[in-house]
RNA sequence: AGGGACAUAGUUCAAGGGUAGAAUAGCGGUCUCCAAAACCGUUGAUGGGAGUUCGAAUCUCUCUGUCCCUG
């Protein structure tokens, strides 16, 4: 019998870890954590983790596990997940899996294509070309370099562009060659479960919880970071307002209610993201 | 109580006799490695009533509401 990976999902804020630790209980299960944003142990107060009080309750991987300082993707966390997994599954015939994000989610499920990882070299020649040049003229290159791409990506999204772009340049084989449209094999059995509430609570809760994180010292942590700021990990709600009220762009007060609607809308994207996953059975809290 | 000003989308503001627009919020969607990212799309309003006019958000009257001044 396959051992059984479950996944706890749902828009950030529905109270995913809470339920999660009762789950792991249930099961004697550690938790991997499957969030783009807690795994930085920088990034504690504007991400809401668990907290020490629940680490202790249960050993959690992929929390405050990774530095900002290094640049992460949703590669490279299926194959540090599947490499844990292989470990704990020896111990384990059930391991409980929570998290927000969803491409990393699938990336645990399905499996991603065998890509190359990102030259960072390449990719920052890309994107000065962008800022220098226009969009239109590395959508030109794609159009030329790999025309399969350019007729299947977003091509108003930059960067997809850029991405293709990249994989392209760096490895000399079209980004459209390294697709294989195929899931991959995976060694365990997989049960999603969604959280979902009613969007008034949702909402309310997303309020709440920007609030305490304001009470927490949030400003105080995201100064911290500002020698980061670059960094894709720092492209985050919660830490961008803060950035722009530092400079003196915005109030702390619009900073605050720009994070909520930002929250807002990060949560709506996560359901849309799941609204076509029939796999996922719905619970309300 | 008297005098004055104002009333347009959830909100802020345009249009001053001739197709009611914008920003923002809200809502919907996309997704194979920066994904809390990056994109795409969209609903919605002239406070109520009467009048002038071919035609009223716009002019007149009235009611209602809000604000300001005076007592």
């Amino acid at each position: 019998m396959k051992p059984k990976l479950i996944i706890i999902l749902g828009p950030t804020a529905v109270g995913k870890t809470n339920y999660s630790i009762e789950l792991a209980q249930k099961f004697a299960s550690p938790i991997i954590s499957c969030d783009s944003r807690q795994l930085y142990k920088e990034m504690i107060v504007g991400t809401a983790p668990p907290s020490i009080e629940q680490l202790a309750l249960v050993p959690h991987y992929f929390i405050q596990s990774h530095t900002v300082k290094e640049y992460y993707t949703a590669g490279r966390y299926e194959i540090e997940a599947l490499e844990l997994m292989d470990k704990l599954f020896k111990k384990h015939d059930n391991l409980i899996m929570v998290g927000g994000a969803g491409l990393y989610i699938d990336a645990v499920c399905k499996g991603l294509d065998d890509f190359p990882d990102a030259d960072q070299k390449v990719r920052q020649i890309l994107t000065e070309r962008l800022e220098k040049d226009g969009l239109e003229s590395l959508r030109m290159e794609l159009k030329k370099i790999d025309p399969q791409s350019y007729e299947t990506i977003d091509i108003y999204n930059k960067q997809r562009v850029i991405r293709a772009l990249e994989v392209t340049i760096a490895t000399g084989k079209k980004f459209s060659s390294y697709k294989r449209n195929k899931n991959k094999e995976r060694f365990f059995d997989i049960e999603k479960l969604g959280i979902i509430r009613e969007r008034n609570d949702l909402y309310n809760r997303i309020n709440l919880r920007v609030d305490r994180m304001m009470e927490a010292g949030l400003v105080e942590e995201v100064r911290s970071l500002v020698n980061y700021r670059n960094m894709p990990a720092l492209n985050t709600v919660g830490y961008k307002e803060i950035f722009d009220y530092l400079d003196g762009k915005i109030s702390l007060e619009e900073a605050v209610s720009l994070i909520k609607r930002n929250t807002r809308r990060y949560a709506k994207r996560q359901m849309t993201y799941w609204g076509r996953d029939e796999e996922i059975a719905w619970m309300t809290l």
